[in-house]
DNA sequence: GTTAAGTAAATCGTTGACAATCTCCAGTCG
DNA sequence: CGACTGGAGATTGTCAACGATTTACTTAAC
């Protein structure tokens, strides 16, 4: 036990600058997004606190930011528990990032400059590719590098730390991973169709691109997981129930 | 000692279901919104526990909600700070304001009813009164129910809580008050021009007024703000310096 | 067999105390 | 006379312990 621990630690100690408070959280949302704490289940302060070795404060601490964040349920004196969300819930995301995601297009068109429409071109090329192959391992990540570069071109903090902050919360939503056979070619269709709005500096257009595509990524998502639900019923049970500790 | 406490705590006892972590927090948030604590001053742990009759412990899980939040900045090992907004974060906040209003006046298109629209309508109407004698004490808050009600209506919890966050840490840029003569009316007029749109179920129309609309009072605000610091350079370093504490 | 009450364990909320760090001021040296 | 070192005071970071609330289990009664 005291080498769990102390294999666990060197990572606070390298850490040091961050108060533990910090380290903690990050623990914590690690341990939420890698999915080994599953929605709905409970945090127990304790258990945290003895699984790194430190005090049960910087574990509330570290928990109550969590939940400024959204990524925890907090019920009096019941506990902390990992966000469950539901449809609403996913739709309300997409939604919300939609609009960051066009607001982010919009804002960019006065400050790209034509080098980094060729970046954002290669990556789209890149895409390209994997989109013609089906290959989503490879798609996924230049997909997401392709919207990060765009939202931090905008040099909006408050910008970049909500959009973060949701696809975080979206991470939550396990399924989100799913796609349909078409699904790479129209989204990195949609992507040629933001870039040409960038190129032509036009806000208006790089707005509506960019909220359609997150929209229509909204659709396709919607669409393989009623499919996923329509043809196993254990497949929806488990997309659903995935409550228990 | 008793008698002391129970003075200070009757608010706490008034809130005895929120945690008191939850009561401190509101507190704080309270002190720094009402412009007790001023921005860049130092939130000191003891002393507001102190005050509140409660030990650190909650007030350092509040604080570290805050800081989430946006309100305070924490430095490590020195304390938490009341975030000081520069005009780069005034326009980062206008900026991100103005995505997540056009936002909703889209969202609400395809769900409002011919009756709230009424009640949008009835709104505009009342501010139309004010603007015309210039009273802005009666315009300034129909004109932030006006807003908050088509928040409302988009039904994204999301959207509702992020878009209040932004408003509460305007509310630290303290020189938000100012208007220059015109404003009221052209402000309402843009109110005219969203509730239109609204009514015509445009989304893309709602969109683009209510963007507008937020990045013409970025305009008007900084108009003010410019005026005030060019006439008197007293006005520009009492609004620049506001970091003594 | 099922429901209800009572008790015990577990866990959260809060507190006060201790260690580490930073700030400020005085004293000293170049 | 200015800059640097030293220490006292204050403040943050962390911890372990105490009361309050909730949960789960056992027991008993209907």
């Amino acid at each position: 036990m005291t080498d769990a621990t102390a294999r666990t630690i060197p990572t606070i100690a390298q850490m040091r600058d961050n108060s533990l408070s910090g380290v903690v959280r990050h623990e914590i949302e690690t341990l939420i997004l890698s999915g080994e704490l599953l929605a709905g289940s409970r945090v127990n302060e304790n258990a945290v606190a003895l699984r790194l070795g430190v005090s049960r404060g910087p574990v509330r601490e570290a928990c109550r930011a969590l939940v400024e964040l959204g990524l925890l349920d907090l019920i009096p004196n019941r506990g902390v528990f990992v966000r469950r969300m539901d449809r609403h819930d996913v739709e309300e995301v997409y939604d919300l990032r939609a609009g960051l995601t066009g607001l982010a297009g919009s804002l960019v068109t006065a400050r790209v400059t034509d080098a980094e429409i060729d970046r954002l071109r290669a990556l789209v090329d890149a895409m390209d590719e994997s989109a013609a192959v089906d290959d989503f391992p490879s798609f996924y990540p230049v997909n997401l590098e392709f919207h990060d570069v765009i939202l931090q071109l905008t040099g909006n903090s408050r910008l970049i730390k909500s959009y973060r902050a949701l696809i975080k919360e979206f991470q939550l939503f396990r399924t989100h991973g799913l796609v349909q056979p078409n699904a790479l070619r129209e989204s990195n269709e949609e992507h040629h169709a933001i870039l040409d709005a960038l190129e032509r500096r036009d806000s208006v257009a790089a707005y509506d691109t960019s909220f359609r595509h997150v929209q229509h990524g909204k659709q396709r998502m919607f669409a393989a997981f009623d499919k996923l639900t329509h043809a196993g019923a254990a497949g929806a049970a488990e997309a659903h129930n995935r409550t228990i500790e």
